[in-house]
DNA sequence: GTGAAAGCGCTAACAA
DNA sequence: TTGTTAGCGCTTTCAC
């Protein structure tokens, strides 16, 4: 037997009034007499009457849904931020759409397409392309509000929420600088990636201030995910005269830099110092611990549905951008170097 | 500027046709002279248009949109399934809506009423509780296609995806049976919980095939988040005659143990054993590696995604039932005990 | 081949 | 206090 779930007709019948009335009970607005509204009630109840938010967001123009474009679910770092973002969208009486753009700019662009013809209330994205985003603007025209989370795009003004990429990359460089190590490898992320350019400009900028001539033998690109980061620690470490230490831009990087070391009989910190962007459940786990440069991920999420949800609620403030410390943690992977 | 997205009437005013014809266009279905249809594409193309999803699905009753229901995305193994549905989903034209039921049974209900009210078209619902399940089986009144993932629901008659987990707990006991541990710890989830259930059965299936009588004093329960789990281990060791040998129901568990053994001074596998239901990334990491039960978490979602998607193109047959086997990861952290 | 019109379920302005 | 009605944007019979 299939049932039908029961419209606000099938509740107005039952309890004899009209439609707008029955609506006018269930949504308490407006009079309505309370003989009535107990009425409507018990016919309401009887027949399991679930408003049909599909027609009522036709009717008001929205459907009470966030939308939220990340990277890849499964890392850890976007999966706690999804988390956070649908406990506070919860809270609001808001449902979760996620989608992962993979980091194809061509999946972020279909994906927000096809949420827009949803209309979604609101989008978090944490965009693949610092500079590609006629779709975001286009977001903006059309006056839906929208956060940008863990990176920005060029040209798309509106709320953000960052951490201090180059700063916090900085201060691990500079760290590995003042142990003594002068020849520093960089495995990073696609240069596509906001993150990625940032963190790489930490970097130079200690090496510059420390004096050290860029060298690009020293960088690698990978994707990020653990096995390209694998290929890539290896070509950078089979060289002739190889980094003596290395930083890696996130924790898919650090977790492939570690696999890395393992498999060439590399160990840390004697042979190699390491220290890894975002801090990782593992990173405690290994034997020396592994040093990284922590972001506050908690409050990442948090955050950013906050400035969400303001907006929805009619602020109308300029945009604002958020931007978080990171915070060295200093563990067991950087040895003192004193020949550099 | 606030540009409002452009609808069919704008497209067909432009075009200079009636609103039918402009769907019929547009949506290549019935008749449509050539030239007719050129001109809509250009008028719909000139004013960006793209069709209102949610008219779309009040008119003809669903929106393509699957929703999903896990214990909580920041679990690796939820976090993957999730992912692999959303792939699939995507490929199909569907988006896909996420909540996280926390294992708690009214957020489950709650979350799954929200969304029933969006006429979604289908469930993934990895159910909190084994037994109290009328949401569910209200569901399945109302014919809407439903999949149950790592846990069956009592009475919820429906397709469903599961790992082996008794006979995957039985043959992690039994190994440590083999390897002459006779008092062997179990730290397990909330018994509401399916998994934990049959994870239980296998370890009391083992324990009685070697004729060891069960003893309350070697199991603890716990929630499944690392830190709970840390405690409850701490609980199980800190007995007069503690077990030799433990077997942790999931990831989580497996974490807590480890960070518990390492801060009560309890060196792996030298003092205990351990074995841990579901592979992790931090597993091979680890001196020595643990040694695991593993599911085949990859193929889970797709299964599930693909049965879903079957009964949404309309296949009526009765329910399936997918059971995979798990396997015996045997790495090092299990040693030869002779004194039991 | 194309258009007119009904209606999905709901809300809200207006009347009564 | 309640009912009537229009209409959100779309699809789809039915008539021409």
């Amino acid at each position: 037997m299939v049932r039908k779930p029961a419209t606000l007709k099938d509740v107005a019948a039952l309890a004899n009034v009209s439609r707008a009335t029955a609506a006018r009970a269930l949504n308490s607005y407006g009079y309505v007499g309370d003989e009535t509204a107990q009425k409507v009630q018990a016919a309401a109840e009887q027949l399991g009457y679930r408003g049909n938010r599909l027609a009522q967001a036709l009717r008001n123009g929205q459907l009470p849904i966030v939308g939220c474009i990340l990277g890849d679910i499964q890392n850890p770092f976007f999966a706690r931020i999804a988390h956070d973002i649908e406990v506070l969208a919860r809270e609001r009486g808001h449902n979760l759409v996620i989608g992962s753009s993979e980091e194809e700019l061509a999946q972020e662009i279909s994906l927000l397409a096809s949420l827009q013809s949803l209309s979604i209330r609101g989008f978090i994205v944490a965009p693949t392309s610092a500079d590609n985003n006629a779709h975001l603007q286009g977001l903006i025209a059309e006056n839906v509000p929208l956060v940008l989370i863990d990176r920005v795009a060029e040209g798309v003004d509106c709320d953000n929420v960052l951490v201090d990429n180059e700063g916090g990359a900085r201060k691990a460089v500079e760290y590995l600088i003042a142990m003594g190590h002068r020849h520093i490898g960089l495995l990073q992320d696609d240069m596509r990636i906001f993150t990625s350019r940032e963190r790489m400009s930490g970097y130079q900028a200690a090496l510059a201030a420390a004096g050290i001539a860029p060298d690009d033998r020293m960088v690698s690109v990978s994707q990020s995910t653990v096995e390209h980061a694998v290929d890539a620690t290896i070509r950078l470490f089979s060289q002739k005269s190889p980094p003596t230490a290395l930083f890696t831009v996130d924790s898919l990087m650090t977790q492939g830099a570690l696999l890395a070391f393992r498999s060439m009989g590399i160990s840390i910190p004697h042979d190699v110092s390491l220290i890894g962007f975002d801090d990782f459940n593992l990173a405690t786990f290994t034997d020396p611990q592994i040093t990284v440069v922590s972001q506050p991920v908690s409050e990442i999420g948090r955050a950013a549905a906050r400035l969400l949800f303001d907006r929805l609620s009619g602020k109308n403030e300029p945009p604002q951008k958020i931007r978080f410390e990171t915070k060295l943690i200093v563990r067991g992977s950087v040895s003192r170097r004193s020949d550099g």
